[in-house]
RNA sequence: GGGCGUGUAGAUCAGUUGGAAGAUCGCUACCUUGGCAUGGUAGAGGCCCCGAGUUCAAAUCUCGGCACGUCCA
């Protein structure tokens, strides 16, 4: 079976017939039966630009925006949604990508799987959304978008259930009433097409919505998921229907703004204001005042229409693409020269995706994302490296940080934002001075690697620009450009390359994806009731009674040694590895045997005990727990959570958990911030810690509902990690610290005794890891550097207080002594080679001399550069030392005689056999060991009867 | 999460097949001038990031650690 058609009553009440397009053979429905496409093709141009199809909105920019928004919510607000506030830029609550894509990315994964209930039923939201795909069109397409919100209207229907809200014939229906009443729309220019969507394992029927040649609305009705067994097909993978059924709808706010303003480019429609700045401080109005007779507006009108049919996708040859474009223009009686074109579009493309940009960064910042060089923080570093590029591209000289705050103001109004303002100036001010950095690192590495290249050269190696985008950041364009100012005039980028880099990542990251196979412990244990936790109940509890109702044998690699056997119990004490917080230790046992539990790991929901033997089935078990490592794990994950609180309160609100590890003899947490953290933080994080246990004397623990949890307390309670249930635990602070959690914490937080923080490293660039000590292990800590301080002290034969102080005078005596003995040592080589003693004897007009030095390598070549370095007095100098095995080196002033009748290397190599050794060298210097010193006098004497003297 | 790159004088960086640690700026002193800019001469300043390994020999090669940079997902 394949997809049913969509035949809906509302299209035939609408005087709507169904046809196929004659393009891209989908079917669609229209009110224009002389339309012979579906509206979203090749041949379909926009047809609101400068006659704009939806009336009644005059406004421009955040004014149209918020207008627009409120007409929509407001519509279904009045048809029984209910309106949602709209969730984080950053999706934090998922584990599988970094930003809000869609708004049904809301509600995934554990909404729309059905584990727990939507916030509300059905609901109207408008979801502020990234999505990085495209960001190289932005711009220069006139429509694309990197930030962009997502009106939407969603349901979640149980038919097995009996909940069933609306569906299909409903959805279309609110939407055909909403464009043509709400916004004015005429019928005819809507086309409804049938589109079959299918993305991450699920399906349905889905209509597009087309209005004027401009996709506003996608309408996916999912309720199908994939199923080897399954009746339907598309695209080749089976699908079966899910109990599950939900509308996820998608209206481009931005796109509706658009055809309500008719500008040239969507860019104009939603940031009229930043446009119309940055052309000023461009000084753009000179660049077209060149050819007053072009028409700009009717250019770029053009342009997006041409835009709109045509696919500018990365990797398109550039040149290629702008030769059609000019073709099709011409076509359309605008007569536009290559160079017209480009010194017109270059900087207005620049000028369009800005505010885009900007918008993407601010709300991601706004979210308290701080910049890094991996994961989500990259994301934003490359949209502010973006941003910095082009303002340099556009010459203008404003800062990053007044660029955003202007951006803020003029298109963001009072949005609420976690980040503050100065705070967001700080942080851009940051990154901009890193980029700085960047390009000059970058026009130095250039200068180096083509020093050896000459300087008429046309390319360079692509081998070169590769590692420079790769490896300094340096974007091929950029490199080319440094590589002129360093003075390589004639070099030019080949055509195709920037495609053929974007291919080689491609390449890469498809290698790279590896499978992730994920290996189960034990299988066949889903008949089982699950394990009951005894643990949260009560966290003192160390000793329980229990039955044996599963024990198998375990066979795998990675796991502690000494495991053989896996158990289940119907309930435990146990605290299985899970949270960051390790595994508790103990023992189970009968009358008879007695089983080391070395390790515990949760599957599903059951608890299996990784033990040395085996027990039986059914057999009664007392457990008892190895208490001073529970106790020791809780004080860490108690304190990570105090340390949390306190570093969020002093750092500012971009601190985020970004991991955790809670273990016997420390604890890390790892934050996100965008500087390093100095001892004087780490000093004040501690102390607010301690204050902490003081004041705060009992920890409140609750249960919610995953919908309650989110509603009171929001996302930053899921900083741990996206919680997989419906039901939370949430750990409360006081007001210092709320976070949902599963671990096992204090009741009481004097329980912990002290926190100390021990140090700070960073993990990668915005993410810095502390390392905390409590408890016990804070005892061991202090004990342990106290030992460490004595002995130095010790060794020093002073106080511990005066360590530091005898530290620094010793390293300094020691390099003045260091230099003292050099300076010495080479009054020794001048008076040994000032001549005096026999070892130097005159033949044919070069001085020879064969002598034995008492020092190393080091003071040898001094010793030589003395002897052979005196052009007037050429010299052959063969040197010996007993140390380290013995030591030989030959050498003979450069160009003089003595270099041209005697070869270092060959004398070298005839007498260093008596030393057992072995060496080499250049002609006039050659050095070499052995490993028999007392042969040192027979290499001596050989050397002399090799030279007859 | 994966790939790539970098740690050498106070600063910016060179350092060839492993074989004698360098340049420029800055610093100090002296010379040049009435003084300044400048010019000249000399000098000081190095745990070649740390630790192991290979080697007669390591700034250089290999491995590990630390610190930093960068691209992609």
């Amino acid at each position: 079976m394949v997809m049913a058609p969509i035949d809906l009553a509302v299209f035939h009440e609408n005087g709507y017939i169904r046809k196929q397009c004659r393009v891209t053979g989908l079917w669609f429905w229209t009110s224009n039966h002389d339309r012979d496409t579906c509206g979203d093709t090749s041949e379909d141009e926009y047809t609101f630009i400068g006659s704009p199809l939806i009336s009644g909105f005059d406004m421009r920019g955040k004014e149209l925006k918020d207008a627009m928004r409120e007409a929509f919510l407001g519509f279904f607000e009045q048809r029984e949604h209910t309106r949602i506030e709209p969730y984080p830029i950053l999706a934090r609550w998922r584990d599988d990508i970094h930003l809000t894509i869609a708004s049904i990315a809301d509600f995934q994964p554990h909404v729309t799987s059905g584990l727990v209930d939507p916030p509300a039923n059905p609901l109207t939201i408008s979801q502020p959304c990234i999505r990085l795909t495209d960001v190289d069109a932005v711009g220069r397409s006139g429509r694309h978008l990197t930030t962009f919100e997502m009106m939407a209207h969603h349901v979640f229907n149980r038919p097995d259930e009996g909940r069933m809200y609306y569906w299909m014939e409903e959805c279309v229906r609110y939407c055909h009433e909403m464009f043509t009443q709400t916004f004015g729309i005429d019928s005819n220019e809507i086309t409804y097409v049938e589109n079959p969507w299918c993305g991450g394992g699920n399906a349905g029927p889905a209509v597009e919505v087309i209005v004027g040649g401009l996709e506003l609305a996608t309408l996916v009705f999912m309720n199908l998921h994939e199923d080897e067994k399954g009746d339907v097909e598309i695209k080749g993978d089976k699908y079966s229907e899910m109990p599950l059924q939900i509308i996820d709808t998608g209206y481009g706010l931005e796109r509706f703004c658009w055809a309500a303003a008719g500008t040239p480019t969507i860019y104009e429609a939603i940031y009229p204001q930043t446009v119309a700045w940055l052309k000023d401080l461009a000084g753009f109005e000179g660049v077209a005042k060149q050819w007053p007779n072009l028409d700009l507006d009717k250019i770029l009108g053009e342009m997006s229409r041409l835009n709109g049919i045509m696919n500018i996708e990365a990797g398109v040859d550039g040149e290629e693409l702008l030769a059609t474009f000019l073709q099709r223009l011409a076509q359309r009686g605008i007569d536009i020269s290559s160079e017209q074109f480009t010194a017109i579009t270059d900087p207005l493309s620049r000028i369009y995706a800005i505010p885009d940009h900007l918008h993407a960064l601010c709300n991601m910042l706004g979210d308290g994302l701080v910049p890094s060089n991996a994961k989500a923080g990259y994301l934003a570093r490359m949209m502010a490296r973006r941003t910095l590029r082009m303002r340099d591209e556009l010459g203008i000289d404003v800062s990053l940080a007044d660029l955003a705050l202007h951006h803020v103001e003029v298109n963001m109004g009072n949005k609420t934002m976690k980040q503050t303002h100065d705070g967001m100036a700080t942080i851009l001010n940051l990154e901009e001075a890193k980029y700085v950095e960047m390009l000059r690192k970058g026009e130095q590495v250039i200068k180096t690697m083509l020093s050896g290249v000459d300087k008429s050269t046309e390319t360079i190696a692509d081998e070169l620009l590769f590692s420079l985008n790769d490896s300094h950041g340096i974007a091929p364009e950029m490199a080319v450009s440094l590589a002129i100012r360093s003075g390589w005039k004639s070099v030019s980028l080949r055509t195709g390359f920037t495609a053929e880099l974007a291919e080689r990542h491609a390449k890469m990251a498809k290698d790279a994806a590896k499978e992730n196979t994920e290996s189960t412990l034990i299988n066949g244990i889903g008949h089982l009731p699950p394990t009951s936790p005894l643990y949260y109940d009560d966290v003192y509890q160390f000793e329980f009674d229990a039955s044996v109702l599963f024990c198998a044998e375990i066979n795998q690699e990675g796991l502690p040694k000494g495991i053989t056997h896996g158990v289940i119990l119907d309930r435990t004490c146990f605290y299985p590895e899970g949270g960051g917080q390790e595994a508790d230790w103990g023992v189970l046992s009968t009358d008879s045997v007695h089983c080391q539990v070395l390790h515990v790991a949760k599957i599903g929901n059951h608890i299996v005990h990784l033990t040395d033997g085996p027990l039986s089935n059914g057999d009664l078990v007392h457990g008892s727990l190895d208490w001073n490592r529970r106790k020791q794990l809780m004080d860490h994950h108690t304190s990570v959570h105090i340390v949390g609180g306190a570093v969020r309160r002093i750092l500012g609100p971009h601190i985020y958990q970004a991991g955790a590890n809670k273990a016997v003899d420390s604890a890390r947490l790892d934050i996100t911030h965008y500087n390093r953290l100095t001892r004087q933080d780490l000093d004040s994080i501690e102390k607010m810690a301690n204050e902490v246990i003081v004041q705060v004397h009992k920890t409140e623990k609750t249960i919610l509902n995953r919908k309650d949890a989110d509603r009171k307390h929001g996302f930053d309670l899921y900083q741990g990690g996206a919680p997989k249930g419906n039901t939370i635990r949430v750990l409360r602070i006081a007001d210092h610290d709320i976070q949902a959690c599963g671990g096992t914490h204090h009741d009481e937080l004097g329980q912990i005794g002290s926190i100390r923080l021990v140090r700070s490293n960073a993990v990668q660039d915005g993410v810095e890891r502390l390392h905390i000590v409590a408890g016990q292990a804070a005892l061991d800590y202090a004990r342990e550097q106290d030992g460490i301080l004595r002995q130095t002290g010790e060794v020093f034969g002073v106080n511990v207080a005066d360590v530091p102080k005898t530290a620094e005078r010793f390293f300094g005596e020691w390099k003045e002594q260091r230099k003292r003995i050099e300076a010495l040592e080479a009054e020794i080589v001048r008076l040994r080679t000032s001549g005096g003693d026999d070892s130097s004897v005159s033949k044919d007009g070069v001085r020879i001399v064969i002598m034995e030095s008492d020092g190393g390598l080091k003071n040898m070549s001094k010793m030589l550069k003395e002897l052979t370095l005196d052009d007037s007095q050429p010299t052959l100098a063969i040197l010996g030392s007993k140390e380290g095995g013995g030591k030989l080196m030959v050498a003979t002033t450069e160009n003089s005689i003595a270099s041209e009748k005697y070869n270092a290397i060959e004398i070298l190599q005839a007498i260093i056999p008596h030393i057992s050794g072995g060496g080499g060298g250049r002609p006039t210097f050659a050095q070499g060991g052995g490993s028999n010193p007392e042969g040192l006098q027979n290499s001596f004497d050989a050397a002399k009867s090799m030279l007859g003297i």
